[in-house]
DNA sequence: GGTCTTCTGTACGCTACCGTACATAAGAGA
DNA sequence: TCTCTTATGTACGGTAGCGTACAGAAGACC
């Protein structure tokens, strides 16, 4: 009976995430979102109780993407422990997801409730990295120690902004990683 | 013969500065500003050419106060290059120019300008911290690798939200720290 | 093809903010 | 105290964005 929508719920949450992914929550703005979608924002307010409504559903859908997809797709690949974690940090640094979780850092720091939500991924992700580093540290400091060294790598690096001489960016975080990995 | 400005352009920047750390460059809006000087935006134009000049100026002042004026204050107290060095590492994160770094941080994610104006910053810092860890490692690919991941500590714990059980958040950075400085 | 349901376009009021123009108040100096 | 200078207040026009109301279009199903 309906007709079939142009523009579909997945649509604006699409380019909701884009958007913030790009320019934080304040460049998510309905109409620049409808313009982007070749639409006008007319529909929008059929799918979503206002634009406070779509960023509470952006987080939703961020924190869907980086706990739930992930662990399901890790889990469907098999595998021992420590290769499904090396799967996990793959996955979860994705591009596009890195993209969005960086975003979503800076919102946090502004948002108490945003921030409560990153603490939930980031203590799943965290205890991730303690379990593949126990696997090869004994004493929990030292564990404790270069699990801190490498969440803040992997998020800081995209903060700072230093060359390397004589050396890329990608080498530099390289040889910090093998530093924090080595025996 | 002119009446004493009961608004300086210092007290702007103060509180341009201020709004900036805590909202980002969004947040640096006129209005606002002279509402929480308990003015008007009457006086504003006189000493800005606009809001986005205003930007600017903040900028300069934010390099300023990160570089020039550490480095005077570390020259000027004396001491070994290690005690300098040390020096100079505390007094750029102060909380004050800490918070205000972490904002230039996120807007230097979206404005390529304010990009190469942290990128020179950074570059002034890593510099100190080359000279601090080749003290005491000899691999240059080592003194790289610690190199960054202090760096990367430094900054970011402020956009990682994990917890530590048993620990506090100081204790985990400071055993990270400790982790970095063994022989 | 007709009908009915639902998406989408259009138009509107509202608010926040920028920047300008000008009047006014308030201090400095005579 | 009088004058002169300048910061500030007030008022305005313009733009961007949110949210609402409603009309029209466009499919789905008969």
């Amino acid at each position: 009976m309906p007709p079939t929508a142009r523009t579909p719920r997945s649509r604006w949450i699409e380019a909701g995430l884009d958007a913030l992914s790009r320019g934080g929550p304040e460049a998510v703005r309905v109409e620049a979102l409808a313009a982007r979608l070749g639409v006008t924002k007319g529909g929008f307010y059929g799918y979503f109780d206002g634009r406070p409504a779509l960023l509470a559903e952006l987080l939703d859908e961020w924190e869907r993407r980086c706990t739930d997809d992930v662990l399901a797709r890790v889990e469907a690949e098999g595998g021992g422990p420590v290769e499904k974690i090396r799967r996990a940090g793959l996955l979860t640094f994705t591009e596009e997801v890195h993209r969005i979780d960086l975003a979503v850092r800076e919102w946090a720091r502004r948002d108490p409730e945003v921030a409560a939500r990153l603490r939930r991924v980031d203590n799943t992700r965290m205890d991730f990295l303690r379990s593949m580093f126990a696997a090869f540290v004994d004493d929990p400091d030292e564990v404790e120690a270069r699990c801190t060294l490498a969440f803040a790598l992997a998020i800081g690096r995209h903060f700072v902004a230093v060359d390397h001489p004589g050396r890329t960016r990608l080498e530099a975080v390289g040889l910090a990683g093998e530093f924090l990995f080595r025996p």
